[in-house]
This record gives C-alpha cells, structure tokens and sequence, in this order.
DNA sequence: TCAATACTTGACACTGTGTAAAGTTGACAT
DNA sequence: ATGTCAACTTTACACAGTGTCAAGTATTGA
C-alpha cells in the first residue's frame, strides 16, 4: 500500500530524528534501520544514501517544526532592535531542536557533497534572518559607524552559529535564557550605536 | 641509524602537517606515507594509530612555532585590555597556522578518544589565556556589570574559537588583520564598562 | 488468481584503518 | 668477511561501515 510505504517513511524519519538527538554521535544506517524495525536494507529503498536519510530528515524536522513560521515572525518586528530581538529567540530557540542533525551533516560536510549543500543552505537561510535584522538597524540609523551591512551580516551570522551555541550551552553550561539574552546584548553592543 | 629514523619520523610529522594544512579534508593514511617517501606500514612503526599520528603533528607544530612563548607574551602586557589585545593578537594570529590540523582533530573527535582528549587539552590552554586577560581586566576594576569572571571568560573563549575564525576569515573572506581588530573591539564592548 | 507493492534475506564489492609475518638493505662491530 | 641489528618494504588479511544486487515472501486490490 501507498500509506504504508509513506507510513514507513515517515517511521525512518523519525527514529532519525531521535536517534541524532539522543546525543549518540555515532549513528549507523543499522541502528537507524533496527529502531524502526526494518531491515537495513529497506532504507535504501525509501532513501539513496545516508548523506540523504540525514537531508530528508532536516526537512522533515523544519516542517514539523514549522521554522518558515518561526523565522518569519522575526519579520514582523518594527524597529531594528525589536528584530534583532526576536531573530535571536527565533533562531536561537530552534537550535537546540536541530542540534543532533546539524553535528551529523557538518560531520558529512567533508565527504558528502549532499550532505554539504543541505547545510549551506540551511546558513544561508539563518543568514537571511540576519541580514533583515542588521538592514532594519542600518535604515533605523543606528548601525554602528565602522560597520558595513555586510560585515554587520557576517559578525551577526557568526555570533548565531550553531557552534557558538554549543560552546556556551554544552560546554560551558548555559542556560538557554542565558544564552539567549547574552547574545542579543552581544549583538546589540556589537553592532548597534549607544542610544 | 638512530639519526635516520628521526628524520624519518619527522619527515612524515612534516608531510602530515603539510597535507593537512593544503586545504584537502580527506587526508589518509596512505596519502600521507606516499607524500612522505614510504610505506603505509611504516607510518605504523613511529605512531600507533592515524589519531596518535594527528596528535604528534599538534605537538610538533606547537614546538616549531613556539606556541607557549606567543601566548605567554600576552600575559607580560600591564593593563587588562593591553592583556586582551595581546591575548588576541597571539592566539587569532596562531589560528591561520593550524587550521589544517584542527580540522582534522576535530573531525576524529566523535570516533577516537585521543583526538577528542588532543583538541580539548589545546581548548583547555586557550582558555587559560582568556581566564588571565579576564582576570585582569576585572583587577582594573573594568568587567562589565552583570558579568561575572566565570561568564566573562566563556564568553571569550566562545569568541575566539576556531570555529569563528573560519567563518570570518574563510567563509565571509574577512582578513586576517579585519578578524583581530574587528574581535578586539567585539570582546572590548561585550566585556568592559565604558571608560 | 494474477500482479504489483513493500518489504526481507543473504551475499558481496569497496574503502580505509590497523595487524601480522616474512623479506631486504645498509651500517657498524668484531 | 661476516654476522647482527635497525629501519625499513612487501604482501596478505581482519574488520567496520556503506552501498549494491538478486532472489524470495506476504499482503492487497483488480
């Protein structure tokens, strides 16, 4: 049956998901294949590699998760601060919902060219957020003199990155609060003229 | 000889250096032995694994290029920001030069167990250099208000990983002198009051 | 009852790491 | 000159993990 097939799928999709957020770097196409109890080979046929199980399940997760939504709401914010504000919540809440999958691709990133282009693209995408934000200071007039958009786009995105967020949530023990409010004063003092 | 397998295995510690810092990630054993004029086997006679091989360029990189002098410098500078700039300037200068290396430890630090120790033990010592200029800068009586010693130095060595410098300097394509002044000024207005 | 779909089973190729064992070469000591 | 030892080479093979292939099975809907 077509349902079942796509049953399947999403079953795979999953169990990827939560076996790549479990923490367990290592994940093999035979552990993912034993917890959704099919054989291994069975995931060949719903995916042609693990470059793409691991891209599928990215978009998987975006659409469960609705980051579109997420990320778009940072638009609506009027001033540049509000935006930066609310880019910082919405990115920088998301990430520890793609932490997992994020250190299995940039893993790929090396050998796997799929596996390369899904998480560019994702950067790209974060790096939009950014780049709305830092155009919304700039038109505000409060861009920071010194600063171009571009560089302001570049120190931004550098600052939001998934790896900054490790270091300070998993290695040195943030909160995520903490993490989260940090950042915006971070981004605020780095790229925002004194008011 | 004694003096012959020396330079043996320095030869390969160069090689391998060499290699990792040519920009190519998927540096293998066997590239390494054929750069270095021998067998694959014999990489096995000076160094037990592919991880312990890694290791012993670190160390052999770090004695080439005089690491603990370069950061020991910065710890001689008067005034806390002195000791940041100082800090910055040798550690982000250190960066560009084992970039290849880093890359590498880093990528076998989920399957092998002295990568991870290897990598960690480097952060450890660039932690320290950020705990004396933090401390310092706190001795002037300059840490900003609402951040304590402890989240002072997180917050710096988040700034100055690895991780960021690549995005700067190889992803944005910022220069190396743009990356040190720009992060200066950066952990300057996240980390100090106003004078 | 036929055929298609969604699998399973088992075998195998390939890559890269690491191990094992026997052979080669050159320097040096006696 | 001869033997010995160190520093290799050569060849072979075990092992893990990915990906391929071919044949078999079970369910379902026409």
């Amino acid at each position: 049956m077509s349902s079942n097939r796509i049953n399947t799928k999403t079953r795979i999709l999953e169990v990827t998901w939560r076996l790549l957020e479990s923490g367990n770097k290592a994940i093999r196409m035979a552990d993912i294949a034993k917890a959704a109890g099919v054989s291994r080979q069975a995931l060949y046929l719903h995916f042609p590699s693990r470059a793409e199980l691991l891209v599928a399940t990215t978009r998987h997760i975006d659409k469960v998760k609705n980051v579109d939504a997420r990320l778009a709401r940072s638009r609506s914010a009027s001033s540049g601060v509000e935006r930066l504000h609310a880019f910082v919540d919405a990115w920088g809440g998301y990430i520890p919902q793609i932490h997992g999958i994020s250190v299995a691709l940039r893993a790929m990133r090396d050998t796997d060219k799929e596996a390369a282009a899904a998480w560019e693209d994702r950067m790209r995408a974060v790096r939009q957020g950014c780049e709305s934000a830092v155009r919304a200071i700039l038109e505000d007039g409060y861009l920071k003199e010194g600063i171009t958009e571009i560089t302001g786009v570049d120190l931004l995105w550098t600052l939001l990155s998934v790896e900054n967020w490790e270091r300070l949530v998993l290695e040195c023990g943030w909160s995520q609060s903490d993490y989260e409010q940090t950042l915006k004063k971070i981004a605020e003092v780095s790229l925002m003229s004194q008011r």
